[in-house]
DNA sequence: AATTGTGAAATTGTTCACAGCA
DNA sequence: TGCTGTGAACAATTTCACAATT
């Protein structure tokens, strides 16, 4: 049944996941799915196939199947996906079924933003700290969290247990920034600044570059291209 | 020197860039080194190699190499690129050598940190309308810009020559601003609601969602993963 | 001596196509 | 019959490796 055969990879044992190294876009469409089949799954599907969850993101089935079939069976040949099981399945694969201490540096426009985003906490990203270097900002309050002192900031992670940390700072200062948070031990950093980081090996570094995104556009549109499907 | 050599799409001669469809990392890695382009030329380097941007932005040089020679032969062999020129080359591939106006739809808690973001004004995009469909927000002013009834979108579109719309709506109003824009003409989209939009032939949409890259980290905490070199 | 530009090779990712099951 | 799970075929992307050039 659990075609899970386990795989060393390197030398010690290797978990569930694996044998194959699971490619980045995987995972991506792994958060497509999901949002997916929480929508499906509000609308009364109790049953979804490949074929669905493809036409509904503009996927392949194929690709559906084959990016699924990286974590086990989840599906019955003939039927489909039962949808709220294949959800709580993405769901632990993901690590959306628990919740995570997010701790944000910089207090600005962007940070403000995403202490309201309603996306983040649906999704168990709780953030509960925020640092700034700001001496009028440090002390007032935002949203109900207080803002700390970015010198804080190991003594707050290690307080709140925060594993993961966003970085919304302006360029000039995210670096420092991210070399305070790797220092304190965080592991998983979610960059907005417009910068290429550095980060030692074990951590992990996505960057959101919204310039990056619309200067695709600005591509597009300079040379009268078709859209490259995404 | 607009170097922009008309093609016919379809059939007839195919531009500079072509012949060969340019894929998106590509597009993509052309932003990142447009960006370190900046820095470099600010440092004083009057010339670049490819091993240089790709030690920088961690990338090999040979696909430094490979991406820049779809859109011409930039460089000079022993020597490597000359950092300004090759600059205003990749400006002029990425548009962003002219100014775009852009219309944002949403003037909630994302729209307003995206009116004051450094990076996109720096780059010639400039928001020069702001649409929503809350009364109370409607004629007031933000950064000095008078938020319009969405209702008005089209018109406002024609007058202030607006060619780029970014949506940060709540997901569940997305899809109708979208078609709004998509009615009113425009060709390139940026979306931050977290949903899959859908738009017509010959409209380019870009959709940043956050929470995919948050649960991205949360992945790879969940699975004590080495990152994926990105 | 150094570095580009580029075919060819290697690798990675996607789609096909079909056996296996419900 | 319908749809999953998956090896094999195919396609796209990246890296190699080297001739060409300064």
């Amino acid at each position: 049944m659990n075609s899970r055969r386990a795989k060393s990879d390197g030398d010690g044992d290797r978990p569930v996941i694996s044998r194959r190294r699971i490619s980045e876009s995987t995972i991506r469409r792994l958060s497509i799915y999901y949002r997916a089949l929480s929508a499906l799954e509000g609308e009364g599907y109790h049953t979804v196939s490949s074929k669905d969850l493809a036409r509904r993101e503009k996927l392949t089935p194929a690709q559906v199947r084959k990016d699924l079939s990286f974590f086990g069976s989840f599906g019955t040949r003939g039927l489909g996906y039962p949808t709220k099981e294949l959800k709580t399945r993405i769901a632990a694969i993901l690590g959306v079924d628990q919740t995570w201490n997010v701790g944000l540096i910089g207090a600005g426009n962007i940070g403000s933003a995403l202490v309201s985003y309603k996306e983040f906490q649906k999704q168990g990203f709780v953030i509960n700290a925020i640092f700034d270097n700001d001496q009028r900002k440090i002390g007032s309050n935002h949203k109900g969290i207080v803002i700390s002192d970015i010198k804080d900031l190991a003594a707050e992670v290690k307080k709140r247990n925060i594993q993961i940390v966003v970085i919304a700072v302006p360029a000039a200062a995210a670096q420092q920034a991210c070399d305070v948070a790797v220092e304190a031990g965080i592991k998983a950093i979610l960059n907005f600044a417009p910068i290429n980081l550095k980060v030692p090996n074990g951590v992990t570094l996505r960057t959101e570059n919204m310039a990056m995104e619309i200067e695709y556009l600005s591509f597009t549109l300079t040379n009268h291209m078709r859209p490259i499907p995404t």
